[in-house]
DNA sequence: CTCCTATCCTGCGAGC
DNA sequence: TGCTCGCAGGATAGGA
C-alpha cells in the first residue's frame, strides 16, 4: 500500500495523536506472525518503556523508546489507527499509561514489526540507499550508480538499495514527469537525465506527502483521513485515458511483474 | 554478479 | 445474481 508519502503522513499523523513520552502499558498481540513472527517478548520488552519519537527511514516507521528501536512496515494494506472500535484484521493493540489506543490493521499481513536495541543499526537499514529528499541524493550519485546496471529505469527506481522508499506508483509518476520511458536501461541514462529524474523524484514525493499521500483503495494515514494525491497522477492507473500533456493514450506494460503506466510521446 | 519470477495473503472489481 | 480470475501501494529467496 503505502509508498514513501504514505508512510510519511502516517508518521506525522501518529505524532499528532501520541503524547511525547507516553509509555508503554499493555501490548496485545491477537496472532503469532504477520510476514515474520513477533519479536521474541515483544510485549514484555515494551512495556514501561517511554515512546521519545516516531521517525521514518525509507518505507519503515521508526519507534523510538528508551531503550529500543520498534520498526514497523506497512505492506501493502498495514495501517495504525487510533482505536475506536474492533475491526477485522486488527493484529496488534499498544495501550498507554494515558492517551489513545492504537491498532495496527493489515489484511494481506504483508506487514511486519521488527525490535532493535538502540546501540545497534536495524539489519533492514544496511543495504539501503539514500532518502530521496536528502542531501545523499544528488545526479552525481544516480548517474555513478547506473552506469553500470542493465536494467530498466522502472527497476532501477523499485530497488530500495539504489533509492530508499519509491513503489510503484511514484515511480511511474517521477519518469512521467522527467519524460524517460520506463524501459530504458538504467546505464544509457546521460547525465542531464539524471538530474531532471532527481528533481522530479523530489517533485513528486513533496507534492504527494504535502497531499497527505495517495489513495487507490484503501490507504488512509492515522488521522483516518484518505490522501489526495490520486488526483494529480499523470500516469498511474490512468492507462486507455488521454496523456494530460499531449492528449495520446496512456500506456500499461507489465515490467517485473509489476504494472507500469507511461506515455508513449512524453518519454523517451 | 545481475536480473527476473514466484511467493506470501486477503479483498475487490471485471467479465462471464 | 454468483462465480472465477487476475490484480493490488512490497520485499525477497531462489533460479536462470
Amino acid at each position: 500500500m503505502p509508498e514513501l508519502p504514505e508512510v510519511e503522513n502516517v508518521r506525522l499523523t501518529l505524532k499528532n495523536i501520541l503524547p511525547t513520552g507516553s509509555r508503554f502499558k499493555r501490548i496485545t498481540l491477537n496472532r503469532p506472525d504477520l510476514r515474520f513472527p513477533f519479536p521474541e517478548q515483544l510485549a514484555e520488552k515494551l512495556k514501561g518503556q517511554r515512546l521519545l519519537n516516531i521517525d521514518r527511514r525509507a518505507k519503515y516507521l521508526v519507534f523510538e523508546t528508551e531503550k529500543y528501536l520498534l520498526l514497523s512496515h506497512l505492506g501493502m494494506t498495514g495501517s495504525w489507527r487510533e482505536l475506536v472500535a474492533d475491526e477485522v484484521h486488527d493484529h496488534v493493540v499498544w495501550e498507554f499509561e494515558s492517551g489513545p489506543t492504537l491498532v495496527f490493521n493489515d489484511p494481506r499481513r504483508f506487514g511486519f514489526i521488527s525490535l532493535h536495541l538502540k546501540s545497534e543499526t536495524p539489519s533492514h537499514f544496511v543495504d539501503l540507499g539514500p532518502e530521496p529528499l536528502s542531501s545523499e541524493f544528488y545526479a552525481e550519485y544516480l548517474f555513478a550508480i547506473s552506469r553500470k546496471k542493465n536494467t530498466p529505469l522502472k527497476s532501477f527506481l523499485l530497488d530500495q538499495k539504489i533509492v530508499a522508499g519509491l513503489g510503484n506508483i511514484y515511480v511511474c509518476e517521477a519518469l512521467f514527469l522527467a519524460g524517460l520511458k520506463p524501459a530504458r536501461r538504467a546505464q544509457t541514462l546521460k547525465l542531464v537525465e539524471s538530474e531532471r529524474l532527481v528533481k522530479a523524484i523530489q517533485n513528486i514525493l513533496k507534492q504527494a506527502i504535502r497531499a497527505g499521500g495517495s489513495t487507490i483503495r484503501d490507504y488512509k494515514n492515522a488521522d483516518g483521513k484518505s490522501g489526495e494525491f490520486q488526483e494529480r497522477f499523470r500516469v498511474y492507473g490512468r492507462d486507455g485515458e488521454k496523456c494530460r500533456t499531449c492528449r495520446k493514450p496512456i500506456k500499461l506494460v507489465r515490467q517485473a511483474g509489476r504494472s507500469t503506466y507511461w506515455c508513449p510521446q512524453c518519454q523517451k
